[in-house]
DNA sequence: GACTTCAACGCAAGCGGTTGCGTTGAGTGC
DNA sequence: GCACTCAACGCAACCGCTTGCGTTGAAGTC
């Protein structure tokens, strides 16, 4: 009942194992009584043909390759679930490749860890080097890209340039003209295709509405709430300050937030602050934002993929996602007076914005003493108090 | 050169293919000459062993699942990514399977799919029914569990119950006398065995300082964001209300924050909430709570899992993550002026306090539309203006 | 120098399926 | 009644690798 062959079920059934197999698999020249013997006898023996075997018979494994730079990031996680459930709908194995650091990436492109291993791999938003894209055209499977196009490859993306560009241009109409921007780092070690594009959108609407940019609009840093924070504190110290931010992220637009918040910036009435992706605590923060179904793009490409996999000889494909504006409440026209007047009746309170993201990152010591009294230096809670009456002054 | 077989090796190296397959696995026989001159073939051919016919000629799979209830939620895709690392680093592949609903649940342990699959089972905080359990025994595999404990399996477990209690003596000792808890709904479709254990450590520290506990003092929710605000919300319209707020989750704490920041209730002067976990944006909000590691729960248990499916006859473990508070800024003593009083003198804001997640949870729509305007009833941030000067007073 | 010993290596039998092809036998047309 | 057809099924050869066992030949022993 535990590890039956397909011989223990020919045998219970008084047939050949290729009659087994070919019942089983569907493929005819079985009759209907036979085929019914079989399976009942496969049932009784609660039998599961080896995939093992099958996969040395046939050639192709029922595997997909889903690789990944980052699990825990909304996106990613997001976009392995929709993928999961595309794959796993198809009766195909889905197997996890993280790309952590740099290393693990080059090993894992350089030795064919894949190869013989999918019928098919899915990447997610990585900008691949030459090498790599040789590397995985010689595996000889499909591939699919989540986030990124390359040549030959099937891919899904949103339109990063004019979804930002409207983001942008939601500001534009408000009536702002001195619109910043907080960018992601290039020197990501990732290498990210996205920001880049993001960045686009936004000169573009700036250019079309004939309003300043420059290097002076713009601060970096990582796609992340720390990498928001440190941006927007660069930004802030800055000669002339903008009356509205463009993140683009919502992660880099919470840290945008907090910082606003502690400086005593009110959103949207000193600043407008506009983000990308709607991250589920988008919603939290009221942020205006650029939404997009990550979980869609993972089930479209998915199931591109599978189809591929299987062997239909689908060629290559570009799939285009949806996105939609969402105006929530960090975005309004600019008021008249400027956020450095505003900044200067205040005390400086930028300085000790330095992100904390080192120590946290740590493994947690003193596991059992009691309380501590862990205050970190930047143990202040983000917002303010009045954000929290925009909605009424609006509505 | 790129589906080369153990023969074009043992041709090439002028050997035969058992001559390559000992000297390729290491298991001596082969003379320091032979090896090398294989190694050599094997290199240029740039031969890779066929994992499907080792698979059959060993009987090991080289392959261990992970089943996760979810793949987008903090503790999952951190518990995912620890693991990985691990199976990865052993040389296994991770197999990944997300229960989704509980009708793929149904299919999923009924049908073993992992059978003759999977060296070795990876379950992340599932409460198991019996005929899961014994799905998972006859699977003949070693079966390890994060966040649960099943007899005969191993796991890794953080201890739930003391470290709640600190958390909530923490309260304690800081004067509070009507604590309440924001606890995890039972009837959550996964069956998470999380929070009646906290729940349980919550009780326990009340009744070792001769606190009162009780219904009035308990409220339920969704462990989410969403559901902290419905719990919180609920407590607030209750007689008496506490000085402080035990969350069973960093998440539904979040959902407290903003709750009490709508409603004016400023923290920690009118309300002290802790949570537990220590999500990425605990910090954020200076959100006093309980810190564990998961990526290394995560790793531990992953760890054990490649030990056992390798065969070493490991016995099943009970592993312990230790686990720290971390004070910040949303606890303090109490104030002798009751929250109740203090809402008295404002509007009752909390009427309106629905979640928005059903709308988020669909697609989006108006694709290209401009700027639609959405305006969701929650687009309030949360946080308030006092919360900010709570550190300068502490300090 | 005959005999033992043992490292080094090849042979061949699986592992559990799939599938091309050959065989069988009942049903058909004449 | 006989050749023919074709559905139904079995045979056996793979798929690519591992591994027990047998063989070989050089080194060591007395």
């Amino acid at each position: 009942m535990e590890k039956a062959t397909i011989k223990d079920v020919a045998d219970l059934a008084g047939v050949s194992p290729s009659s087994v197999s070919r019942s089983l698999r569907g493929v005819g020249g079985v009759s209907a009584a036979t085929t019914e013997r079989i399976r009942a006898a496969a049932e009784s023996l609660g039998y599961t043909v080896s995939p093992a075997a099958y996969r040395l018979a046939t050639g192709r494994t029922g595997t997909v390759a889903v690789v990944m730079p980052y699990l825990t990031r909304w996106f990613f996680a997001e976009l392995l679930g929709g993928a999961e459930a595309v794959v796993r709908e198809a009766g195909l194995d889905l197997l996890l490749y993280h790309l952590g650091d740099t290393e693990i990436r080059q090993r894992y492109f350089s030795s064919g860890i894949l190869r013989k291993r999918v019928d098919g791999v899915l990447l997610a938003t990585l900008a691949l080097s030459d090498p790599e894209i040789h590397a995985l055209r010689s595996l000889d499977v499909p591939v699919c890209m989540a986030g990124t196009e390359v040549d030959g490859f099937s891919s899904v993306c949103i339109d990063d340039v004019s979804s930002a560009r409207r983001a942008v241009q939601h500001l534009v109409n408000l009536g702002h003209e001195r619109i910043a921007i907080i960018a992601g780092d290039p020197r990501e070690p990732m290498h990210f295709t996205v920001p880049p594009r993001r960045r686009d959108g936004y000169l573009a609407a700036l250019k079309a509405a004939g309003l300043p940019a420059g290097p002076d609009l713009e601060a970096q840093g990582a796609f992340t709430v720390e990498g928001g924070e440190e941006a927007t504190v660069d930004l802030l110290a800055r000669d002339v300050l903008p009356t509205a931010i463009f993140a683009e992220c919502d992660e880099m637009a919470f840290g945008a937030l907090r910082v606003l918040g502690r400086v005593g910036l009110r959103v949207p009435e000193d600043m407008s602050v506009v983000g990308f992706d709607n991250h589920p605590m988008a919603s939290y923060f009221g942020l205006t934002t650029v939404a997009q179904d990550v979980a869609e793009q993972g089930r479209m490409i998915a199931w591109h993929l599978v189809r591929s996999a299987q062997g239909n000889g689908a060629k290559p494909v570009r799939l285009r996602a949806p996105t939609h504006l969402i105006v929530r409440a960090t975005t309004g026209a600019p008021t008249r007076r400027t956020a450095r007047a505003i900044l200067a009746g205040r005390q400086p309170a930028v300085a000790g914005a330095k992100s904390d993201s080192a120590r946290r990152s740590s493994r947690p010591a003193r596991a059992n003493g009691h309380d501590p009294l862990t205050r970190p230096p930047m143990a202040r809670p983000a917002g303010n108090k009045r954000l929290a009456t925009t909605k009424e002054k609006k509505g």
